[in-house]
DNA sequence: CCAATATACTTTAGACTTCAAATATTGACA
DNA sequence: TGTCAATATTTGAAGTCTAAAGTATATTGG
């Protein structure tokens, strides 16, 4: 299980927030703490669902294919980048650190599926790309995830998922604005 | 940023999927594709503002209060277990194996936040459980990280959250049906 | 009773992640 | 031209996480 989820029980069954005596304007007050609330339990069950999808992507990723989510989201990248990807350009897409990549590089250049090339017009630069092993091994774990995530919806209407896409990406941008 | 978030974007700009030739009968297969589109926006979407704000809370606790979210759930775990808690029961509450509560628990201990005891009726198991100290501490930190999830909903309407409070609902039991 | 099995916990090895420091190269400007 | 700040990457330390193996204790069935 994932350690996210933790989160979530965790905070989720925090005793309810205590409210002052109510004295004016109650109804205010009482609007403001159930907003409160609605917007913890709101971050606490977006953290499950995501939890729960990610585990079993997971989960399956390394059976089915011996790997892991950070090598298949790093070579998702380099797929739709033929020519391939400076180091610090692929951590900027991943959204992750520079060190990071490096690890995650190393590893699947160990394996074979990406290859580090200098790049010509910058001497301390690498140009990262999938080789055509990694190309090929891609293909089919891209195939197979579309279908367990696909498989993990199935339960929810077409109407729920429209709606809950369109909030998400609400949310999204509500958050990147906060990001300052 | 959090490294989960790389995969959204890994996915998410993944080339759409070659629709087969469209025989017969065209607006199954269409409508087919389409979900399939759905479903994987929906999970991108959901990852990427799951990990917008786990980035953030993160961040705030480490800047704030110089610890971790692990340790916070930990906490939030024993705060609401007066008694204390088996650590495999923790582990179960947190979702998280069992190796990882015993690393997690040590450095609490080692901060006075967190004791453990023996168990009276089975010397196999610990009881662990908030000093003095942890319930102080723990109590600072509630008020802030709920302040924190608040100030990042504050964008979205009462109405929204509602609904998706509802969506992710109604998500949660299904990925859990599915968990067999 | 006692042997097999199950349970509670820790340990270990390996992977991922961040942040900060180190290295090498580039580019700009005085 | 020479220097100095910015950029591209790696390295290292610390924390988190999992899976699997190890230790100690409990339970159960013959």
């Amino acid at each position: 299980m994932s350690a996210r989820a933790a989160r979530v029980q965790a905070v989720e069954a925090r005793p309810p927030v205590v409210r002052p005596p109510e004295r004016r304007p109650p109804d205010l007050e009482t609007r403001l703490t159930d907003d409160h609330h609605e917007s913890l339990r709101l971050w606490l069950r977006l953290l499950t669902c995501s939890n729960l999808i990610q585990v079993r992507v997971r989960k399956a990723m390394a059976a089915q294919f011996k790997t892991t989510l950070p090598r298949f989201d790093l070579m998702a990248q380099l797929e739709r980048a033929p020519d391939g990807l400076q180091m610090g350009e692929l951590s900027r897409r991943m959204l992750v650190t520079g060190g990071n990549v490096t690890g995650i590089a190393d590893q699947l250049e160990h394996t074979g599926l990406v290859v580090r090339a200098a790049d010509p017009k910058d001497r301390r630069a690498y140009r990262i790309k999938l080789t055509r092993a990694g190309r090929q091994v891609f293909a089919q774990m891209a195939i197979e995830h579309e279908r367990w995530i696909v498989a993990m919806f199935e339960g929810m209407s077409a109407r729920d998922k429209r709606a809950m896409n369109q909030l998400l990406s609400r949310l999204r941008v509500i958050l990147r604005q906060g990001e300052e």
